[in-house]
DNA sequence: GTCTATAAAGCGATAGAC
DNA sequence: GTCTATCGCTTTATAGAC
């Protein structure tokens, strides 16, 4: 008899915490298995491209997010300053709750980086624009306003490094509030 | 008869430029043979510890780099803003002849990070608190420069990630510019 | 939809000749 | 110091019962 019956959405959850903690390459067959709970035959059934089509599915599940929690509110925010606390207070939330881990960041090293390339280009691209136009609609130029959003992201992803390196949250936290100082200061 | 004689230092790099580029968990043993040119004995003559020792040998030779290039000369300058900009550039040549990949940032992701704990910390650590005090004695606060530091390490870290992102060396140049001018900006 | 058993390939590591 | 052959194990993926 099955031993629970599973919606693809909650496997792509299971699978992602499982990424996170122990990285795409040496999350094996076995590891996803025991740690997901979920069995050999439901993850075939639920991706049957095998490994690559689980990551595919767990990048889409954090593009949603982000595309519904970060870049949709940059893109038709009114008040600027306003809008940036709230990018970098959902960030921030996001992360520390999901072992400070970017996925789209760790598919720039290592076995997938060619297959996904295009899909964590759109990620960066698609964040540092959102906050790029914001940043103009705040009054700065079109240069100014692209360079800042590109450090602000940087930052935060170099902020997550630090941050696991150091192995204290604190860090993290503190990065992100001086994204955020930083952009309200460009904004007055 | 033996192919070519290779010493210790020369396996090295010729790893550390797999690595780089395939990260450590897909650089297989057969693919370090081929890309790296160096037969199976060899490598196992030089690290008889296999990969894992492989990998630290790796990490002990890039922590020697920044210990005289980068750390020392942090440490031992006089004049701050010409520190700030010799580490820059020093960096930014670094990193750009070496695919714009740190390898100590990629051991916080993976299969290794337990093992590398110590190591990868040590290099964060040293690095921001050799800047950090380079800052100090240019005349900021502990606290002042203290943040300063790590954030310039972080617009770094994460300067490489979007770069590679991207695909476009130009972008961590540009980074790498504004990480100075932000440090040169403090210290006037 | 989930299970177990298994196939085929690749893995890291070792041994022993040269 | 380098080579090749090989061991034992794990890997991803599949097949077929339930």
């Amino acid at each position: 008899m099955p031993r629970t019956l599973l919606e693809r959405p909650d496997a792509v959850r299971a699978l992602a915490s499982v990424f996170r903690r122990r990285g795409f390459e040496s999350s094996s067959l076995s590891v996803i298995q025991q740690e997901a709970g979920i069995g050999r035959g439901s993850l075939y059934h639920f991706f049957p491209d095998g490994k690559t089509d689980m990551a595919r599915a767990v990048l889409d599940q954090v593009s949603d997010w982000f595309e519904d929690e970060v870049f949709v509110p940059l893109r038709s925010a009114t008040d600027a300053a306003e809008a940036v606390s709230a990018m970098t207070k959902a960030v921030a939330d996001y992360f520390v709750s999901r072992e400070n881990v970017c996925l789209f960041a760790a598919m720039t090293l290592g076995e997938e980086k060619e297959t996904f390339a295009a899909e964590v280009k759109a990620y960066f691209v698609d964040w540092v624009d959102a906050l790029a136009a914001l940043l103009q609609r705040g009054g700065l130029t079109p240069e100014d306003a692209h360079e800042n959003a590109l450090d602000a992201v940087a930052m935060i992803q170099g902020g997550l490094i630090i941050t696991r390196a150091y192995g204290d949250e604190s860090t993290f936290l503190g990065v992100m509030e001086r994204v955020e100082r930083r952009l309200l200061a460009q904004l007055s």
